[in-house]
DNA sequence: CGTGATATGCTCCAATAGAGCACAAATCGG
DNA sequence: CCGATTTGTGCTCTATTGGAGCATATCACG
């Protein structure tokens, strides 16, 4: 377990421990970097804004947005992220919170790099991708061509019966050559949570460890590149959805994950609603990114019975049906509730 | 709301946009702390492993053990953390995770200084403190000396009433000079639903965001030293709990916060248990993070009925009464469920 | 041999979520 | 104009779950 331990230039406990109070000397100086995953719903369709690297040996890959914090100029992590965003994208950020950072070796661009120079913190921000402004760089793409196993809105994707299990199972027989540190459980039985194996339940919120799994495996073309699979000798034709650049798919993972979970006990689901919407596209919505799940009337009686919405008294006719009532979102909701979300059910889950 | 946007220095899209493919020279280099909130169950009380700061000029303040990263030494940031862990204190760590990262400024030690030269990464680490070992360095301290408020074990604690509620009233009558960024909602209505004033219900998840309240009110000491209630000449006596060093607190917030959501979706509890221990014996440590829930009875068909846990065959006799089955922890049911844990109900929140 | 603990089994009830039935009110294509 | 289609809306039934109470078992201790 503690593979980590090590007693190299140890230094005494005395002295490290004053050391922090006063100097900062002895910090290795490293930069730090913001990447942003910027989640929207056009058409039912959740896309995140990607910028395109420059093409080389393999082609262009995409990545998130990224830019570095700079202290001088910023005062907050997250006002050097609204900031860059809108200068690169055009975009003005609405809801925005931090995710994880990422500082791991080993992930790297380019593997003779031994260590990482840049600390990548992973944002995700929620916004409305309307058409109204044209993107300065970047474009929506739909979080589902890199993570195509996660689509369940017309069932179970095929991709999980056809390529990913017997891949995976295939991986999990092989005797794991060293332990890796951590994970004392068997490839098999990680597998099976992950994606259901065997009549195991699809949990939709484990969307990184599902993606961590792959990438161990050797079956994401991350891996390939960060020569993870190739010293082990293993599987050679990776390609499971779109690669992105660095990490940058690992943060899109712990994105799309934390949407999933946080719609269920906060309202930020409105985040990707125009002001005032049917409760039908409300449900599209919740859909697009959770997959199908509620029953209509079940649907309405919920987020109506919460109080998280309220009609506006219009209608929206030209639904292609009975017109629909306008509602909008009950800001004081988060005054009456302690967790006000779309609570449809699934179990709870969360970092 | 997007206050922290301005044009100054904007570099092209284009530009910026591919420097983060290659170079990392236009970074800003700063350096990278670790803290850790070290947290166990002794006797009942869960405690936080602090480290006494020198003596300066106001007495000594606590803090939490912190160490500085570097990436040469170490390929993980997790890895890091449990060397230097295990160089000042002795603890081989068990579970941890990552909390958050802090780089605010206008969070200092010293105000005069103006940009964090740290960027400071929060673990949460969950052990036990059976007195096996001593520590070479710190003190376990009941984490509710740093947040009286928090602890609801003998019913609502009276500081609330007596202290907080008057006080947070009065800041909330005082008009809030300048809009704080982000906070749309009146400072009145987020005392009460932070702290349950008027009948409101108690979240006991949210301990970051009770904290940070009172922090902007100008209550703890940590505001006062950064300058910030001095600037807006407001309450000089402060003193609620505690205080720790630079956001030291803060990070130790969040870390109960997190604590208390995770054990219900997730099997951590038993990272504070020893092997084997009795029913009676969980449910009391249960209680002691979260406050007073369960109902014997149902706490047992609850933990029981999850397959959290399996009996050893042994008894625990000198109980006091009559022997006590002794459990020990199910790994199983990591298999068998999505997300196990002491369901104690209780409104999910989270993050 | 009581008394005072704790351990343990069982029942009842209220709240909630999942699912189905029925019907209303529009659009759309002929 | 009409009927098929699409969407909105109200209502009911039921299984599950969690909260709470009642009753009893089994020990230590004085």
């Amino acid at each position: 377990m503690n593979m980590e331990l090590s007693g190299r230039g140890k230094p005494s406990p005395e002295k490290s421990q004053r050391a922090h109070v006063r100097s900062e000397t002895e910090h290795a100086a490293v930069g730090i970097g913001l990447n942003a995953a910027i989640v929207a719903v056009l058409d039912n369709e959740p896309v995140a804004l990607a910028v395109r690297g420059e093409p080389d040996s393999a082609g262009a890959t995409d990545g998130l947005p990224f830019g570095p914090f700079s202290p001088r100029e910023h005062r907050t992590l997250e006002g050097g992220l609204r900031a860059w965003v809108h200068d690169q994208t055009g975009l003005d950020l609405g809801y925005a919170e931090q995710l994880y950072t990422f500082a791991d070796r080993g992930r790297l661009p380019e593997p003779g790099d031994v260590a990482p120079h840049v600390v990548s913190i992973g944002y995700l921000a929620l916004t409305q991708a309307n058409g109204q402004h044209g993107l300065t760089n970047g474009v929506w793409r739909s979080w589902y061509q890199y993570f195509p196993w996660e689509d369940w809105r017309r069932g179970r994707p095929d991709i999980i019966a056809s390529d990913i299990e017997p891949r995976l199972k295939a991986w999990a027989d092989k005797p794991a050559l060293s332990q890796p540190s951590g994970s004392l459980i068997a490839r098999a039985d990680r597998a099976r949570m992950c994606f259901g194996f065997d009549g195991a339940a699809w949990d939709e919120e484990k969307v990184l460890e599902r993606y961590e799994l792959l990438y161990e495996a050797g079956l994401v073309d991350e891996s390939l590149r960060d020569g993870r699979s190739a010293a082990q000798g293993w599987n050679v034709r990776a390609k499971l959805g779109l690669p992105m650049q660095a990490d940058h798919r690992r943060i899109l993972a712990t994105a799309i994950g934390r949407t999933r979970a946080k719609i269920k006990y906060r309202p930020v689901i409105f985040e990707l609603m125009p002001m005032d919407f049917t409760l039908y596209e409300l449900q599209k919505t919740v859909e697009a990114i959770l997959g199908p799940h509620l029953h209509k009337q079940n649907f309405r009686r919920l987020v109506e019975g919460a109080g998280l919405v309220e009609p506006t008294g219009d209608m929206k006719t030209r639904t292609g049906g009975r017109p629909a009532k306008l509602f909008r979102f009950r800001r004081e909701v988060l005054l009456e509730r302690p967790a006000p979300g779309v609570r449809v059910s699934a179990p709870p889950s969360r970092t």
